[in-house]
DNA sequence: ATTTTTTCTTAATCTAGGTTAATAAAATTC
DNA sequence: GAATTTTATTAACCTAGATTAAGAAAAAAT
């Protein structure tokens, strides 16, 4: 297992030298995961921030009426975790599943909590990520506010054209807030006005 | 000016000795917003975070209809900033806003890299409140998909107890996502079912 | 290769919440 | 304290998107 997109994922924000990218790659757990299983379930307590090298994750929310909601999708090269469960170590809401076969690296929160020690630097790395996070999030409201869903819609092709081809056109529905059925009502009279 | 309610809140999540407070305050400037007064207007370069000691300030967008969203809301004790400004030194999106006279810390975007270099556990503290700021984010984005607008009010009621009070109706229908006209329609509802 | 499951589409009907407009009541301003 | 501005309410009407249902097409499983 290379940790070539790890390293260079990390070499965005903070630089290491070779001891602690040793150091780093040694907490990090290589995990198959296969399409359809889940590496967290809800109610479970989430251990691990997650890596993704190839494949896709999807996280997503059950309603009390049954209906899901994807919270976001982690194609390679992103992170992906359910935050509330790793920080509080309460019990998941969210449900983390592989949409296709799925190479991931797990580091377990202790493990984290120990590279913060030996290599403060990722302090630094962790909460910039976070920020940028923070941001398309909140973005990502301000959208939901204020947009149409077929507005919605064309800035999730435009922003993340590589997902169109991976994910079903319902977990789009459900991850800009729609249903599948009005997604493709949407289509419909997007294609044919063109 | 009194430190004592941002050094508890740092408390909350890093331990300083004496020097680190005197280092940490010594970047701070103390401001007064008055009434309607912006902190910042969306179009300016976000250069500081900020923290309330007194009063209330919004964070809010307008859209391409003139209609405004209420992103966040900062009651004494809280961080607030655009992130997205701050972070990329774009323009920013984000007008903040000061509901009541309040009484403010800046802590500018230079002096914060000087703390973290200087301090670095400051990096785990503003990792930690950011991280917490995600979970809420998050959240609030799936209650907008998963709740009814009666929920998401009383949701609300019950949340930030302190805000009724302080802040005009329409404002918290812009936060929850509805308009005014509504919110009113629902209150109706609750009022009379009880 | 066929069955089964999942995904996508279309269409009819329905509803939560929006829009418009008018009025009243607070709160600010002068 | 009168005038102005802001906030809140009510009601009639409207619409974006949900719901239900049924069928077609694609993908997975056997």
């Amino acid at each position: 297992m290379s940790f070539d997109l790890i390293l260079k994922n990390i070499a965005r924000h903070i630089d290491l030298d070779e001891e602690e990218k040793l150091f780093f790659t040694s907490l990090l757990h290589a995990k198959q995961v296969k399409r359809k299983q889940f590496i967290l379930q809800e109610g479970e307590i989430s251990k691990d921030s997650i890596f993704v090298i190839q494949g896709c994750l999807r996280g997503y929310t059950v309603d009390k009426n049954g209906f899901e909601h994807v919270l976001s999708f982690a194609p390679p090269n992103w992170w992906i975790a359910d935050m509330y469960s790793l920080l509080t170590q309460n019990p998941a809401n969210l449900n983390i599943e592989a949409l296709v076969d799925t190479d991931v690296f797990t580091l377990s929160k202790k493990d984290q909590e120990r590279l913060y020690l030996r290599v403060p630097k990722f302090e630094r790395f962790f909460r910039i990520i976070i920020e940028k996070s923070l941001v398309s999030n909140q973005q990502r409201l301000i959208d939901n506010f204020s947009l149409t869903a077929e507005e919605r819609y064309l800035n999730f092709c435009k922003r993340y054209p590589g997902l169109i081809e991976t994910v079903p056109l319902k977990q789009i529905a459900s991850f800009i807030g729609i249903t599948p059925e009005f997604l493709s009502k949407l289509r419909g009279r997007i294609h044919s006005n063109k």
